[in-house]
DNA sequence: CGAAAACGTAAGCTGAGCTGATGCTTGACG
DNA sequence: CGTCAAGCATCAGCTCAGCTTACGTTTTCG
């Protein structure tokens, strides 16, 4: 029978790419985790991992027992899921990741109908890129995650991840309003390619946000002039008002009273959703969170009836 | 993160019945068993077990869990499988086990094919009874097993266990080639119920032949009368030649210099399948062992072709 | 070409988990 | 209704799996 933790050193293997990083996540030393895999391979007989330079390779094989790895954890979470369920009320500890503008709109109407509904839980946010999401989620640093992904930045299906959908956005690309759109304003089909003459404001490199406005820029056929450097939505458009360049938002970041910019509409949308460990689904605090943020997020729809979907000729919020 | 060990512990108690014959099956002292699964409810922070008079017994909880661990052990399985696909060649030990009258028809050609194509694999094959077979399977004493079932006792889908289908062969009632039909003769419909008042010939009690037949005759409403036990068909026909009583014979089981009997076909049909471990399907040494006793049962099926489908007027191998 | 990063091996220590002993409760049986 | 065996839980003690620390080797990078 094999070892479970041993396969899962393998399975973090397999995503961090170093032993050294195994051991770190999970506070061994690299030695300890060095020991357990080639106990691991001994005790199967074939090669698991081979040498790639300095670090170590999974083998096909050893892939493949990944894969198998991931089926053994989700239904290990799925009957840990059954013990919380079997448990008298909802209680313990639930850590909820989230993207900054989430925690700012999403996250506070959720968790105020979560601690009202369920006293006992212990709601810890945690504001992280939705690029790290999928690590936090399998090293179990987090439980429930706010995440989002784009049409051209789609996120990959992890199988030791599951996840609902939430909302479905319009991005739009912010010019500052006292300007026509700049650059060459007969190209209405798409505003990130009449862009290309203009600063861009986009986020910290390693960031999702940085990726997409990247990635846009790139399929218009670009490469944009970074002039700042902004994570916080709010702070971008404040630097768009001021005439400091373009930068890509989407309609959940749009504060209320939104500085002078103009807003138009791209064919790029955002998917955000909730992310948790697969198998967790069921877990009753999971549970409870997934539908926390789906109310709040049918509520932040409902509130804003123009936008979705979005009306292209008429872009909502948009001041002169 | 749950500990599979103790998973298992669990899972084979709800088997097993007694804390006791988990300790047996596993080779440890019932103390560390139930030691073992102390910690796995301390863990789990719900109660999974509560004494039922001097033995124990399973939560609504705890039960979830088991079926929650039996996902966990097919992944396992199958992650095995996976490795000894991995491994060069087919080698090793693979426990075969079988009812008796299969391991004189069905296994020879399937154990000559086997060690021809596979010289490298260690085949041992054990006799045992279809009703031993899900818990051999479990505990691991075997690997693969042939089995049956009948249609009025239906083996019971276990979820730890798979199985695909060899054989489906009539059953018949066998009574002494001399006489006619015993009892009244007008009742063609059931040859069983035309034996209430014959002497039977069952397999000893615990042996699912001796249910099938009991359950046979329970159906033809009546309790049979049991003069002789013997669960070797070969002797049970050399005892129904002998004018001893009449007894049930699967198809399988007629041996090829016939005593003098007659054979009535029955509805009743025996069901034949090779059984293993759920996610040992793809384990090369089980795939190789149901691919030769598939191609063996398909032989024997060639064989015999006027037995399947029975022609219920003209009874094969009749002789008078 | 030194230095850091990454992995593997050897030696030593600690705690998880086993055995064995003991006591309690339950059910069967005369 | 007393006796006995079956079955489970707890305690004490011991052993080894598995961790850390220390050190050597290989690779990559500045």
């Amino acid at each position: 029978m094999l070892d479970v933790r041993r396969l899962r050193l393998l399975r973090d293997l397999a995503h961090l790419g170093t032993i050294a990083a195994v051991a770190e996540a999970h506070t061994y030393t690299a030695s300890a985790v060095s020991q357990q895999l080639a106990a691991l391979q001994r005790e199967a007989g074939v090669r698991l991992l081979e040498r790639a330079g300095r670090r170590v390779a999974l083998t096909p094989t050893g892939a493949a027992l990944v894969r198998h790895t991931e089926v053994v954890l989700a239904a290990l979470e799925a009957a840990e899921a059954t013990l919380a369920a079997g448990r008298d009320g909802l209680s313990g500890g639930v850590r909820i990741g989230a993207f900054p503008s989430a925690v700012r709109t999403l996250l506070p109407a959720a968790l105020v109908a979560l601690s009202r509904e369920h006293p006992a839980l212990d709601l810890t946010v945690t504001e992280l890129d939705p690029v790290a999401v999928p690590a936090a989620l399998r090293q179990r640093r987090l439980d429930v995650a706010l995440t989002h992904d784009y049409d051209i930045v789609p996120a990959e299906p992890d199988p030791a991840l599951d996840s609902t959908p939430l909302l479905n956005e319009t991005v739009f690309l912010a010019v500052p309003a006292a300007h026509d759109p700049p650059g060459r304003q007969d190209e209405r089909t798409d505003p990130v390619a009449g862009a290309r003459d203009a600063d861009w404001i986009v986020g910290t490199p390693g960031t999702l946000c940085h990726a997409v406005a990247m990635h846009a820029c790139q399929a218009a056929g670009y490469q944009p002039v970074v002039r700042h450097r902004a994570d916080d939505f709010t702070a971008l458009l404040a630097l768009v008002a001021a005439g400091q360049g373009v930068g890509l938002v989407p309609e959940l970041a749009l504060s209320h009273p939104l500085p002078p910019v103009t807003l138009l509409p791209l064919a790029l949308r955002r998917r955000t959703s909730v992310a948790y460990r697969r198998g967790a689904a069921d877990h009753p605090a999971v549970a409870a969170c997934v539908a926390a943020l789906r109310t709040a997020a049918a509520s932040i729809t409902a509130d804003r009836p123009p936008t979705d979907p979005p009306t292209a000729t008429d872009p909502p919020n948009a001041s002169g």
